[in-house]
DNA sequence: CTTTCATTTCAACGATTCTTGAATTAACGT
DNA sequence: ACGTTAATTCAAGAATCGTTGAAATGAAAG
């Protein structure tokens, strides 16, 4: 991941709102959850879900799939990883204490 | 690190000018940089620096040390791999994906 | 073909954040 | 004391972001 890269997606973590909804999609899983269920569990009107989604569809940390009516949204590990990367060995330059701070 | 504290630091990191600053100061490491020769690397007024040093500390991500006259700021590395480690367990539950994509 | 459902888009408004330059505080050298 | 330097604070305006409800898109069901 790359500076700009990297900018997008804290800025899109750097809401409540989002926040939650990328919690979501990791407990979801490999089967994701459909715009209406986050909506719901937000609490959230679909208009705001669907902004914030679209927030973080554009950072890649987020997928989303359309099937017939309803649009699946699925965590993408491989873009989260890339960002704890970028903050390890960008940011940090691999500092140790950073690299090391999960077992 | 909690959920607030994550909040803060993705919307701190969430800039250019805040994240080119934490890099310095990594690349600076234990004697950090004092105001002035941040607003200078930066090519920023001294107001516009201590604005974003100022919203960088209220993280923790940096640390200020008044010396006389001059401000010497550092990098908080402990506080950054809390983002990091809040990133993999927190926010991605620990997926192997992300957890192992350092090494 | 019409209705219904899932979702997105849009426009308007309020709230927050960023930038700039001037004023301020505080310490230093003469 | 005086001027200078380091840094922060402040106020004003510009720019960006978030929320809301209504309208639009597009697919399914009757």
């Amino acid at each position: 991941m790359d500076d700009a890269g990297a900018l997008k997606a804290f800025a899109a973590l750097a809401g409540a709102d989002r926040l939650a909804i990328v919690k979501l999609l990791v407990e979801a899983g490999p089967d994701g959850l459909n715009a209406g269920e986050i909506a719901r569990l937000l609490g959230a009107a679909p208009s705001r879900a669907s902004f914030h989604l679209s927030t973080l569809a554009e950072t890649g940390m987020v997928s989303a799939t359309k099937q017939a009516r309803t649009v699946t949204y699925r965590i993408d590990f491989a873009v989260m990883a890339g960002l704890v990367q970028f903050l390890m060995e960008d940011c940090c330059k691999g500092a140790p204490q950073v690299r090391d701070c999960c077992g």
